[in-house]
DNA sequence: CCTACTGTCCTACAGTGCTAGGACAGCAAA
DNA sequence: TTTGCTGTCCTAGCACTGTAGGACAGTAGG
C-alpha cells in the first residue's frame, strides 16, 4: 500500500488518506481482514505526525471501514457499514444527488451520465474480483 | 425561493446556500435567466451578514452557475459550465467515483445502485420539464 | 442630480480545525 | 519481566476559514 499525499492540495492530509483507503478498499487493493500499515512507520514515510495518521484511522473506524485490535493494529473490516438500512440509503442518496446535480451543471446528459456510471461500476467490480491484486 | 439554513448543522451557511441553489437549478425550481434574491434582503431574512450571501454568490459565479450584472443583480446562467470538456468529465467522474465507493462500503449492490441513479435522474428530469414550478 | 437599489472590496475578529510532541495503555516475544 | 511494537489521550500552537461591519462603485428611476 503506497499512498500519495499532496501537501499543496488544500485538502487536509488525514482526509486524503481516508479517501485513498476507502477507494483502495472498494477497488479490492485492500482486502477484508488485511492489516493496514501501522501508524508510526506510515507517518514517517509520509513525513507527517503520527496523530495525523491516527486521525485518519479513527475517522475510518467511525465509518465502519476498519477496526482496531488493541495492541495489534488496524484491519480492514469484513462486514462494513455499522449503519441501519434507512441511514445507508440516505447516505448513498445524498452522494448520488450530488453527482446528478453536478452533471446538470456540467451539461452532461442522461445517457452519457449512465454510461459513465456503468463504466465505473465495471471498473471497481473488475478490480475487486481479481484474486491477486497484480497491478 | 425559500432557503432553509441550519445553524447547528456544522456546515458553513454560505455552503448550505450554494448547495441549495445548485440543487434548485437542477430541479428546475430556478430557471435560466431568472434573478436570484438580492443580497441584502436575503441576508436579513436568513439573519446572516450580507457578506455571507455574497460569498455564496461569488462561489456560484466561479462555478459558472450564476452571473452578476453590475448594479442589476445576480441571475441564473443560461449556458452553465465555463470548463473545458476534459475538465468537466474529470469533475463528474470524481463525483461518480465517490458515490460508487460509498455504495461499496454501505454494501449496496450494483442493481440497487443503478436503480437509485435512474430514480434520481427521473426525479430531476421530471421536475425540470414542468413548465410552472408548482410545488 | 439625487436617491435607492444592486454587488464588491477591505479590514477585523472569533472560532475551529489541522498538525504536532509528550506521556500512557495493551499485546507479544525474548 | 523486559523490550519493542501496537494504538490513544492530552495539550498546545498555528493557520485558516467563516462571519461581520464600514466604505465604495455601478445602475435605474424620480
Amino acid at each position: 500500500m503506497i499512498f500519495q499525499i499532496d501537501f499543496k492540495a488544500g485538502k487536509p492530509v488525514y482526509l486524503q488518506l481516508v479517501d485513498q483507503i476507502r477507494y483502495a478498499a472498494a477497488a479490492g487493493r485492500l482486502r477484508p481482514g488485511e492489516p493496514l500499515p501501522s501508524i508510526r512507520p506510515l507517518a514517517e514515510e509520509l513525513r507527517v505526525n503520527r496523530n495525523t495518521i491516527a486521525k485518519a484511522y479513527a475517522e475510518l473506524e467511525s465509518q465502519g471501514v476498519i477496526e482496531t485490535l488493541p495492541g495489534k493494529g488496524c484491519f480492514l473490516k469484513v462486514n462494513s457499514s455499522p449503519f441501519t438500512k434507512p441511514v445507508r440509503d440516505k447516505l448513498l442518496l445524498t452522494e448520488i444527488d450530488e453527482a446528478v446535480v453536478m452533471a446538470h451543471h456540467l451539461q452532461i446528459g442522461r445517457d452519457k451520465f449512465l454510461a459513465l456510471v456503468q463504466e465505473r461500476l465495471d471498473y471497481f467490480e473488475r478490480k475487486s474480483t481479481q484474486h491477486d491484486s497484480a497491478e
